[in-house]
DNA sequence: CGGTATTCCTATCGGGATAGTAGGAATATA
DNA sequence: TATATTCCTACTATCCCGATAGGAATACCG
């Protein structure tokens, strides 16, 4: 249960390993071969981190990814939430009036509380964090 | 992210029926209308939490469910795992030799984390708090 | 004993998301 | 011009979730 899709998973590896390089920029195939994911599909990934402001790229020959900030200013939270949105236990966490008529909504709250949890650690931890663990 | 399947939020709703019903027993049925829930699908989900130890049943006329133990010793944590399994981010949690060889696991203790802060959260809530909310 | 209410078991199905593939256009370097 | 790379769009296969169907087993009640 609460399985992290490898999207996201792949995605944390490869700002790891650019937070780690040595070089200036590294390019998707090198992440990809490092990493063992799949060339194409980490391609991808690499688009929507840059789409989210969390790495930037160039074109063409030796060109690459590289981060956009220092790992200890990129948030796990942030990063998370570029790959997979908003934590969202339950549709109705952010949606007061969305409870069916009739239907006791007392657990609401706890999914409250559940998103709290895990954004409050997703908060405390930093790229950085990571790299050092 | 991280949405709960409507299995688990339906089987936490009918859990908090049966706490807060007058009743001795109810059966599915009966919880599926004031849930608001697929009365098939709930039968299914019962049977789970049965298995599981969490409720008790008695079948033939005027049968039903009730808890199988006081609201305030069942740990949300114990619905949920019954429910869904164990909470596990990522399939390396609690398996430390699976990583790729050659593939840096840094982040392996950053998921262990995630998993400490949600079984943290679920055990320090019982379905008393959730009905008590 | 027969009728009825209920749990319990097994099988099936459609839709959506996930993971991955394919091909090529745009762009930068040399 | 040749080559390396990002970038864009579309496609496919597979799996899981949510739900449905039908009926067997079981218990109460007259």
């Amino acid at each position: 249960m609460f399985s992290v899709p490898t999207r996201t998973q792949y995605g944390i590896r490869a700002l790891v390993h650019l937070a780690t390089s040595e070089a200036r920029s590294s390019t998707s195939a090198e992440i990809a071969k490092a990493q063992a994911i799949s060339p194409k599909y980490l391609e991808g990934i690499l688009g929507q981190l840059k789409t989210s402001g969390l790495v930037l790229s160039e074109r063409g020959a030796h060109g690459g990814y590289r981060l956009a900030r220092e790992p200890e200013s990129i948030p796990m939270r942030e990063i998370v939430e570029a790959l997979e949105g908003e934590i969202r236990p339950v549709g109705c966490v952010d949606d007061s009036d969305c409870c069916e008529q009739g239907v006791d909504c007392l657990p609401r709250r706890f999914w409250i509380g559940l998103k709290q949890a895990i954004d409050g650690y997703l908060d405390s931890k930093t790229l950085r964090d990571v790299i050092e663990a």
